[in-house]
DNA sequence: ACGCGGCACCGAAACGTTTCAGTCCGCGTT
DNA sequence: AACGCGGACTGAAACGTTTCGGTGCCGCGT
């Protein structure tokens, strides 16, 4: 005897919902006693229609309360004029402003947004990116989970459209739109300011490797200390820590050891709270002690004490470009979406950094003094 | 001659698309040799399907990277199994905690959630109200933008379900399903905890009186005001501040003053950071000259100095009885989504409450003093 | 010899749009 | 008188699913 198959299992026995929901343009027509083609036509304004006709149409329209059904709509079209992004932390302020963005520039364009909230776990990205082929949007907007196994994921998406923001796969050599900033520019940046401030030990905590904005920022710290001749400790820098908890942990164990870093630098917003917590905890004195540079600025950073000192990434006008290089490519106005366009950071100086204490055991060179307003 | 109608503007004359996309359930019929209504049987185990057939079905599916067309399916079921929520405020961690609430409740029942950011403005929300109504969701949540034009608008929707999350409609006649806190117990015990430190002048600054919720955490901080006999002075109740700068500058007006309050309740977690804010500009030491409570907990209010004292909502609960709610009434186990679900509060004493100065000039009966760790 | 019930499959009609190819009419031009 | 043409409107075929009513087939009991 064959394997049985399986019970039928009929789908829901009283699912019967006979209730009509929404007026359909077919009624519309019925009312008016005209044809559904020329409802279609007037909604669109695709063909000539009269303007008494047209009157009437709008009157029944109003009085069904008569709202067209998207999905026939898009399934017709063959387009759902919807973009969707799917983030690694919703509530995280950096990724709600980049939605911010792509929602602006989408609106104008008379695009939807769909959000997806991975929460850093590839097995929820994956379920999202998934949900968003069989919705047949028209493009996707990712910044890929951590532990995003692969990075070429975009197959997964068949052949929608997909742009990276913030977080850049490892290996771009197929050509995939990228949107974001110069990660080891800014970093470089902001180890050259910790230097110049004198700090000689610094310490970083970088997201994980699996993100190649995470490898760029550590290559922007590892430029900075070799252009002025200091040394690269392996034990100074920590990547794949991308929650607070694990920026805590880390920042301790950085902070705990004898010939403890005179600064730290962080690699995320909440990384960079994380070290704030360390901080806090350990009793240090901040800026005093221990001077904390952190990334990705958001809104109420001024408001903690002391108020840290951050590069700003423009959140905004990622998602907008983001946006538009996308909709550039569906609306097949440009080739492919390729390459990388990088937007401007800048060095949000405030006051968790100062000069290191002088009576640090500092071998070697004394550094440079710089302005950068002590407490 | 009758008016001239609209010239006719064809949709998009280049918009030829051919190339086919996706794999369609037609085309894997075609490629095992099977009738289309076979594939959908196997699809969704709803009639018999022999083991060979399916095996070969799904290799076919493999093959062709076949992705089921979410639009289809639910043009068809009259059921998109979508629910949609619009919050004021993405980025703020309440409303994204309560996202996360509904996204989980739904994900384990198979729906998927669209998400609204509105901005606290009733035309964004209405935008998406409709987009919600085009795209044929299962139900709405929603928490209504502060100048929502008359309260009533989920008239808005048609006959799609809706619950209200976190603030309720302030006219409750027609049975609404409703679900949050209730405020005013909830700042009733706030205000009492104030007073059992000795506070007797003390502010609140409230959200818009257009949202029931802030017209009952009011109508609490009265209530806790007159158990204790202390007098209602209307100069000490500000109302319709939701934005942080607006916060701000109330509670700078409050704090000027010769008689300035020695504790300030604040009816959001925004709201209450701008009293922190304005608190630091004018130099006040906190808890010692003035005392802050807040609402609406977040992750990192541990991390500001003072650590702040405030009411916690369950804001993940929130989110999940608002998705049991409206699936329960969308698949039709209860009858009508009407009701208020409130749920506790818990006050989170950290430390930014502590009695008032002695030499505060508060005249009258000297309250009695409570524990209240004070730094 | 017949009926019957379980199994495996198929065809076609929906669902609510858009669009293409017409049709019909009146008017101005050859 | 024949023709063309712009305006106003219509019918029907898609789009990709699900589902309902079939239709065979096989084994079994009477």
């Amino acid at each position: 005897m064959p394997p049985k198959s399986d019970p039928p299992a009929r789908r829901n026995p009283a699912a019967r919902r006979p209730t009509k929901r929404h007026a359909t343009i077919r009624d519309v027509a019925r009312a008016v006693g005209a044809s559904v083609s020329t409802i279609s036509a007037t909604l669109n304004g695709t063909d000539y229609v009269s303007a008494g006709m047209r009157a009437r149409i709008n009157k029944a329209i109003e009085r069904l309360q008569f709202r067209p059904n998207d999905l026939a709509r898009s399934l017709r079209l063959q387009r759902t004029h919807t973009l969707a992004i799917v983030v690694p932390d919703i509530s995280n302020s950096f990724y709600a402003e980049i939605i911010h963005g792509i929602k602006d520039y989408g609106a104008a364009l008379n695009y939807t947004l769909l959000i997806g909230d991975s929460r850093e776990r590839w097995a929820e990205e994956s379920n999202y990116l998934d949900l968003f082929q069989r919705r047949r949007v028209d493009g996707v907007i990712r910044v890929p989970a951590t532990d995003d196994a692969g990075g070429h994921a975009h197959r997964l998406l068949g052949d929608i459209p997909v742009v990276y923001a913030d977080r850049f796969p490892q290996a771009n050599d197929e050509q995939i739109g990228c949107v974001g900033v110069d990660n080891v520019k800014a970093a470089n940046d902001a180890v050259r300011y910790l230097i110049s401030l004198g700090h000689e030990r610094i310490a970083i905590i970088a997201g994980p490797l699996t993100a190649r904005s995470s490898a760029d920022r550590i290559e922007g710290y590892r430029r900075a200390l070799a252009a002025q001749h200091l040394p690269l400790r392996r034990d100074r820098i920590r990547s794949g820590v991308f929650d607070m908890v694990a920026a805590t942990r880390e920042a301790i164990e950085l902070l705990a050891r004898p010939d403890r870093p005179t600064a730290l630098f962080c690699g995320s917003n909440i990384t960079t709270l994380g070290a704030l917590d360390a901080v806090q905890q350990l009793g240090l004195r901040c800026p005093e002690e221990i001077s904390l540079l952190g990334f990705d600025d958001f809104s109420w950073s001024t408001l903690l004490r002391p108020r840290l000192t951050m590069v700003r990434q423009p959140a905004r006008e990622i998602g907008m470009t983001a946006a538009r290089v996308l909709i550039d490519h569906i609306e097949e106005r440009t080739r492919q979406v390729a390459g990388e366009h990088l937007l401007p950071t800048q060095l949000m100086i405030r006051n968790s950094c100062a000069p290191p204490l002088q009576n640090a055991p500092a071998a070697g060179r004394r550094g440079r003094r710089a302005p950068g307003r002590p407490s």
